[in-house]
DNA sequence: GAAAAAAAATAAGATATCTTAAGAAATACG
DNA sequence: CGTATTTCTTAAGATATCTTATTTTTTTTC
């Protein structure tokens, strides 16, 4: 588990052992259960969470009572509500697990002091930034242009090990249609 | 123009004037015709862009030929495609200029030079790069929840000065709808 | 300021996607 | 293991949005 997340943060940054012990010690590993939460409807987010085995998803409920699944998240990736952890804003995203998941706790708090006593952490976290705003960008750019029927196609292609792992309604949401029409779609090639 | 830019730096961080001088001399700017662009499909994207006045978008041609804009920049933002930039490869965006335009031009490479020789603009950096995150994270929210009806409704009523600046078929792109569409939304409340 | 070009409006018909409702299949649970 | 719950499928009818084509309005250009 540790390995795992010590050869991610040296993808991105030079990070000696013993720097890597103390960045180890702002975290905290949890354990959650299935359908377990994160992050709850109405309060702060405090944390960004690495998940170093499992299934999270971070969705809201619309007006209309229906989950909206923003996106997931799986091994070796950060999540969590930016908006309500840097605004200081209550959050209507819900981070639930998926599956039996296992995180890394990495307190706001924690992290402002980590900053301070290893600075190139704030590097890190920009690069992290920055990746995950370009994955979000080439998504944005991918439903823009495809149809229904294309996004489904591309992603199945794409992620045919995790289609397998989430519920195909959830998969329904996450992409922007009813689990009926994908249902549908599926049928008819 | 220098005024706005050292005011809107320390928005986020602690610089000195000193510091800012040093940080302005790495900035060139640029001053665009409408319909200028900054960026060329093919091209690899060297550079980050501060919108000192003005307006842009950046956009890509789909596989039906139709322009497909993923945002505007105008006042006080930052422009680039971090894809292209970040991972040098071939943009398939289009960075061009909606009216007469001014950037600032800050190369990849001279801010590689200058996280060096100014460590905190690295953290400024990396807070450009959260708040752009949450910016467009709110977005796919809305584009999600909302029919295009309200997506519009709401777009008008959050900027309506903007909505006078840019032509109504470059809106109806943003916003993900045919302008013979957004035409008959307008004219049925 | 007139001609050319670009943008916006209108409307009819086409299509993608949703809604509703019911039954079938799969999974979880005591 | 059998019942309860959750998930998936199917299909018909409804609706939002697009396409195409034409006309009108606005903007640009010489």
């Amino acid at each position: 588990m540790d390995d795992n997340l010590l050869q991610y943060i040296r993808r991105y940054i030079d990070i000696s052992d013993a720097e890597f012990s103390l960045f180890r010690s702002y975290l905290t590993p949890l354990m959650l259960k299935k359908k377990e939460t994160l992050l709850k409807n109405g309060e702060v987010c405090r944390a960004r969470y690495f998940i170093t085995s499992g299934c999270l998803r971070l969705y809201y409920i619309d007006q209309k009572g229906n989950e909206q699944i923003m996106h997931f998240g799986i091994e070796n990736w950060w999540i969590t509500n930016y908006d309500s952890l840097l605004n200081n804003i209550p959050s209507h995203l819900i981070i639930e697990a998926v599956e039996k998941t296992q995180v890394l706790e990495l307190k706001e708090t924690s992290l402002q002091e980590l900053y301070q006593r290893i600075p190139k952490t704030e590097r890190f976290f920009r690069i992290i930034m920055e990746r995950t705003y370009i994955a979000t960008q080439r998504r944005i750019e991918f439903m823009y242009s495809l149809s229904s029927e294309e996004i489904l196609k591309s992603f199945i292609d794409a992620n045919p090990e995790f289609v397998q792992r989430v519920p195909q309604y959830m998969l329904a949401s996450y992409l922007g249609i009813t689990p009926e029409y994908l249902s549908f779609l599926r049928k008819n090639p």
